[in-house]
DNA sequence: AGCACGCCGACT
DNA sequence: GTCGGCGTGCTC
C-alpha cells in the first residue's frame, strides 16, 4: 500500500499535511491536486510526498485525482515546504501562488430544512427566520450570515441542527474558469465533392448545412466553429449534421488568450557591451554554463541609473535560452515599467510572457497553462511571477532588488521574493541576478561577505556623450525662512523652474505625499481631524472637497466649523501633491502641469497615458509621488525638484535613512537623461544628513558604511533577524493582554531552551495603533533565527506574524 | 470551519 | 437528576 502526504485546503490544516492511503490501481504523483476526504467535507489537497509508511495509524483513502498533470514541479513542493517553515504560514498558503489561476475552491456551507413541520412558538426569533428561509429550499450558510449577522447565523444554525431541523451538506464554490475549447471545422472530403454535396443538400431543403459546405470548399484551413457562424448564419447544429454524414471534420482545440501582443514591436539585435558590461557579463556566463554547485549562484549588479543593467540582463537571458534552458524577470511593478518590458519583448519576439494582476482570471489561467506547457523563454511579472511553472529554469532576473514591493505584507505567506527566488535557484541550479543603483544595505552586506558575486557597473552609458551624472544640490530650507522665503519653493528652485521654461524643457516636481493638506486643524480649540476608526489625522483632498483617511480609505465631508468649538477658524496643514500642483500653477501661471499620483491613476492604462503626455510635451511641469522616480526614461527632462526630503526620513524605522537615500537617488536619476544635461534641487530642513548628503553627492558607499555602522551597534538587520507580532482586536486593552501574555510565552520559551541572542521590543501599541475600527499591539523579535523559536510556539488566532518584516 | 466532548447553571 | 449553554481540541 502506499500512502500520500498532502497539503489539504483547509484552515484547520495550518502547517501540517495528513497521510492518506492511495487507492490501488491510482496513479499519483508529488506536485498533483487531488480530492480528500477531510472531517464531513471533501476538500482539495496537493500531493507533497509519497511514501510507504503513514504518519498515523488510521488513514483514510485518496477520493480521486483533479487534473491528471502535477501543478507543481518537485523543486517547487521543497519551496512551498520552506516558504511554509520560514514564514510560519499555513502549508496550502505557501502552495497557492504556484497552483493555476482560479483552481481554489472554498466550500459552501447550504442549510436544509428536514421534512418535519414545525415551528413553535418556542423557537426564537432568529431560529424562525431561518426555518422559515430553509423550507423554500437550501439555503447559503453566508447569505444567513449577512443577514442575521456572522455570530448569530451560526449559533442559530448549530442550534437547529442539533435539534434535527435542518442540516448541513457542503457543496464545492462553482469553477471559477477552465480552459476554453474551440470546435474548428474542415472538410472531410475534396473541394469538388463538397460543392456537389451542396447542390445536393439545397435541393433536400438543408440551405444552412450547403451554405456552410460551399464556405469550407472556399477555405484553406480549418475554421472556428464561431468564424463560421458568423460569415454563414449556420449553427453548430448544422456542423454536427454534416460530420454525422462525415462530410466534414470537427476538431476540438483548447484556444488560449494571448494578451500581451508584439505587435508593432520592432524586434533588437544584442548592443555592443562596454568594459565593465562585458566583465559582468562573462561573470555571469560563467556561472550559468558551470556544473550545477551546491551553494546558490547569486549576483548582485550594482549600476547607477544609465550604467546598462538591462542589456546585460538581456544578454544573460540570450546566453540562458541558447544552453537550452529559460528565465524569469522580476520588476517592482509592471504598470511603471512599460519600457522596460517593450525592451525585453524586443529582443525575445514571441517568446515573453508578461504576468500581472490586472489580466483577466481567464487571461492569467490561459498564461499559466501556456508557461507549464514550456511555451515562453522568459517571463516577466511582479514578486508572484517567481512562482511561475517555467520549465528548466536558469536564471532568475529580479530588477530594482531594493524596492519594498518585493515583500508580501498584506497576506500569507509574507515573503520576500529575493530569498524566494535565491531558495529556488538553490533547488533548481538556477543562477540569480540582484540589480539595483541603490542596492538594499543587506543584499550589499552580503555582497561584501562573499555569499554574493558583486558585479559593478559606475559609468553611466549615454547615448551622443553626454554629462555622466546630474549636478545635486542641497538647499537648506531653514535658511530660506530665515531670508524670509515662505513659499514652498527655494529661490535657487523657482529660479531654476523659469530657467527650464524659457527653455523650453521639462521639469519634475518630487513630494512623497498626496492629497493638499496632511491634517486640518482648528485654529481656536488646537482641535486635528481624525479618522474616527483609525485615529490619524485626515488629510484635505481639493479636486473632491473631502477628507480622506489615507490608511482607511474612508471620506468625510469637509466641515465648515470645528467640530469640537463650532470655530469657523480652520487651518489646513502640511503640503501635498494637490496643494502642489495649486502652488505652482500660481507661482508658474504660464507652465503647463501634469499630476501623477495614485488619485489620479484609478483607471487601467492612467499611468501609461500620463506618460505618454508628458513624454509628448504636453505639459511642462510633471508634479507627483514617488511613482515619478520609476525607471522611465524622459530626455527633455533637465531638472528635478525635491520639494521636501524629510518626509520619508521622519519616519520611525530604523531603514527611513537607506529608503531616503533610495528615493532620492531615484528621483534624481530622472534628470539628465540626454545631452541636455540635467540639474536636480532637494529641498530640506535637514541638509547635513548623511542619507541626504550621500544622495546628493551619488556616494553609495558612503551610504553604506554609515548605514552598516549604525545597524551592527543596534543590532539591526543583517546583523539579527526580526520577527512582528501583531495582535489585532476591537478591544484596545484584551489586546494588550494578550500581547502581554505573548511576551510570557516566548520569555518562557527562550529560557527553557537557553538561547541567548534573543530580544523582545514591546509590547507596544503598533506604528498604525488603530486601523479600521480595531486596535493592534506590537512585539518585535530579533534573534538569529526568529522562526526557529515561534515555531515552537502555538500561535493563537488574532495574530499576525511577519518575519523579516521592512517597515516597522 | 465544523463537529464532538465535557463542564457548569436553570429547570423538572 | 436532565437539558442545553458554550469553551477546548481535533480533523489523516
Amino acid at each position: 500500500m502506499r500512502y500520500a502526504e498532502v497539503s489539504v485546503n483547509s484552515p484547520a490544516a495550518q502547517r501540517r499535511t495528513f497521510s492518506y492511503a492511495v487507492p490501488p490501481g491510482l496513479s499519483i504523483d508529488t506536485g498533483q491536486a487531488v480530492w480528500v476526504p477531510f472531517g464531513s467535507k471533501t476538500l482539495q489537497g496537493i500531493v507533497l510526498e509519497l511514501t510507504d509508511y503513514p504518519a498515523v495509524e488510521e488513514t483514510r483513502e485518496i477520493i480521486g485525482t483533479i487534473d491528471p498533470h502535477p501543478f507543481l514541479s518537485p523543486d517547487q513542493v521543497a519551496l512551498a515546504r520552506w516558504l511554509s517553515d520560514h514564514y510560519l504560514s499555513p502549508l496550502f498558503d505557501a502552495i497557492s501562488p504556484m497552483l493555476p489561476p482560479g483552481f481554489e475552491r472554498r466550500t459552501i456551507t447550504l442549510i436544509s430544512s428536514t421534512d418535519q413541520e414545525y415551528a413553535s412558538a418556542s423557537h426564537t426569533q432568529p431560529q424562525r427566520q431561518v426555518l422559515r428561509l430553509a423550507r423554500r429550499g437550501p439555503v447559503n450558510l453566508s447569505a444567513l450570515e449577512r443577514a442575521l449577522g456572522k455570530k448569530k447565523a451560526q449559533t442559530t444554525v448549530t442550534q437547529l441542527v442539533r435539534s434535527g431541523l435542518v442540516t448541513r451538506s457542503y457543496e464545492l464554490e462553482k469553477v471559477r474558469v477552465r480552459p476554453k475549447i474551440e470546435s474548428y471545422l474542415s472538410l472531410n472530403i475534396n473541394t469538388d465533392e463538397a460543392r456537389q454535396e451542396a447542390v445536393k443538400l439545397r435541393g433536400q431543403g438543408t440551405s444552412r448545412q450547403a451554405a456552410l459546405l460551399d464556405f469550407l470548399a472556399q477555405q484553406q484551413e480549418p475554421v472556428s466553429i464561431s468564424q463560421a457562424r458568423h460569415n454563414t448564419g449556420s449553427s453548430k447544429a448544422a456542423a454536427d449534421a454534416l460530420e454525422k454524414k462525415g462530410l466534414v471534420k470537427i476538431q476540438r482545440v483548447e484556444v488560449r488568450k494571448q494578451p500581451f501582443t508584439h505587435q508593432g514591436i520592432t524586434p533588437t539585435q544584442p548592443l555592443h557591451l562596454t568594459s565593465a558590461q562585458e566583465s559582468a557579463f562573462r561573470s555571469i556566463w560563467s556561472s550559468l554554463t558551470e556544473k550545477r554547485s551546491t551553494s546558490p549562484q547569486v549576483f548582485l549588479l550594482h549600476g547607477v541609473t544609465g550604467s546598462g543593467k538591462t542589456e546585460v540582463y538581456l544578454q544573460a537571458l540570450a546566453e540562458t535560452v541558447r544552453l537550452g534552458k529559460r528565465g524569469i524577470v522580476l520588476v517592482p511593478e509592471i504598470s511603471l515599467t512599460p519600457q522596460t518590458i517593450e525592451r525585453f519583448a524586443a529582443r525575445f519576439p514571441n517568446r515573453v510572457a508578461v504576468l500581472h494582476s490586472q489580466l483577466s482570471l481567464r487571461e492569467q489561467f490561459d498564461e499559466w497553462q501556456s508557461i507549464s506547457d514550456g511555451d515562453f523563454d522568459v517571463i516577466i511579472g511582479p514578486r508572484s511571477a517567481v512562482f511561475a511553472p517555467q520549465p528548466d529554469l536558469g536564471l532568475i532576473v529580479m530588477d530594482e532588488e531594493h524596492e519594498w514591493t518585493y515583500k508580501q505584507q498584506e497576506q500569507s505567506p509574507r515573503y520576500h521574493t529575493r530569498d524566494v527566488a535565491i531558495k529556488l535557484a538553490e533547488f533548481t541550479g538556477a543562477v540569480v541576478i540582484l540589480g539595483s543603483a541603490t542596492p538594499d544595505i543587506e543584499t550589499y552586506y552580503h555582497a561584501q561577505q562573499g555569499n554574493y558575486h558583486l558585479l559593478r557597473l559606475p559609468e553611466r552609458v549615454v547615448a551622443g556623450g553626454g554629462p555622466s551624472l546630474p549636478r545635486t544640490e542641497v538647499v537648506d530650507l531653514r535658511e530660506e525662512l530665515k531670508r524670509g522665503n515662505r513659499s514652498i519653493f527655494s529661490t535657487d528652485l523657482s529660479g531654476a523652474i523659469e530657467t527650464v521654461l524659457a527653455n523650453g524643457e521639462q521639469a519634475i516636481l518630487f513630494l512623497n505625499r498626496r492629497g493638499a493638506a496632511n491634517s486640518v486643524q482648528c485654529r481656536d480649540c488646537g482641535y486635528v481631524l481624525a479618522c474616527r476608526r483609525c485615529e490619524i489625522p485626515l488629510s484635505y483632498h481639493l479636486a473632491e472637497d473631502i477628507l480622506l483617511c489615507h490608511q482607511c480609505n474612508q471620506q468625510s465631508p469637509t466641515p465648515q466649523t470645528c467640530p469640537r468649538c463650532e470655530s469657523r477658524r480652520i487651518r489646513y496643514l502640511g503640503i501635498g501633491t494637490q496643494k502642489l500642483e495649486q502652488e505652482t500653477r500660481q507661482a508658474f501661471p504660464g507652465a503647463r502641469l501634469l499630476r501623477w499620483d495614485s488619485d489620479v491613476t484609478r483607471g487601467k492604462n492612467s499611468h501609461q497615458v500620463i506618460l505618454d503626455r508628458f513624454r509628448k510635451h504636453e505639459a511642462d511641469i510633471l508634479i507627483g509621488t514617488q511613482m515619478v522616480a520609476k525607471g522611465l526614461d524622459l530626455p527633455r527632462v533637465t531638472l528635478v525638484g525635491v520639494i521636501s526630503a524629510d518626509t520619508s526620513l521622519n519616519l520611525p524605522d530604523f531603514r527611513a535613512g537607506e529608503r531616503t537615500f533610495q528615493l532620492l537617488s531615484q528621483v534624481a536619476g530622472r534628470a539628465g537623461r540626454s545631452a541636455l544635461g540635467g540639474r536636480v534641487i532637494i529641498q530640506t530642513y535637514t541638509p547635513k544628513h548623511y542619507a541626504i548628503q550621500a544622495a546628493a553627492d551619488h556616494d553609495y558607499d558612503t551610504l553604506y558604511r554609515e548605514e552598516i555602522a549604525y545597524r551592527q551597534q543596534l543590532h539591526n538587520p543583517p546583523f539579527t533577524r526580526l520577527a512582528s507580532l501583531i495582535y489585532t482586536h476591537t478591544n484596545d486593552a484584551a489586546c494588550q493582554k494578550a500581547a502581554e501574555r505573548m511576551q510570557q510565552r516566548i520569555i518562557e520559551e527562550r529560557d527553557r531552551r537557553g538561547i541567548a541572542d534573543l530580544s523582545l521590543i514591546g509590547p507596544a501599541p503598533a506604528f498604525i495603533h488603530r486601523r479600521r475600527g480595531r486596535y493592534r499591539w506590537q512585539l518585535v523579535l530579533r534573534s538569529s533565527d526568529p522562526s526557529a523559536i515561534l515555531s515552537q510556539i502555538s500561535i493563537p488566532q488574532g495574530w499576525t506574524m511577519d518575519i523579516d518584516p521592512v517597515g516597522l
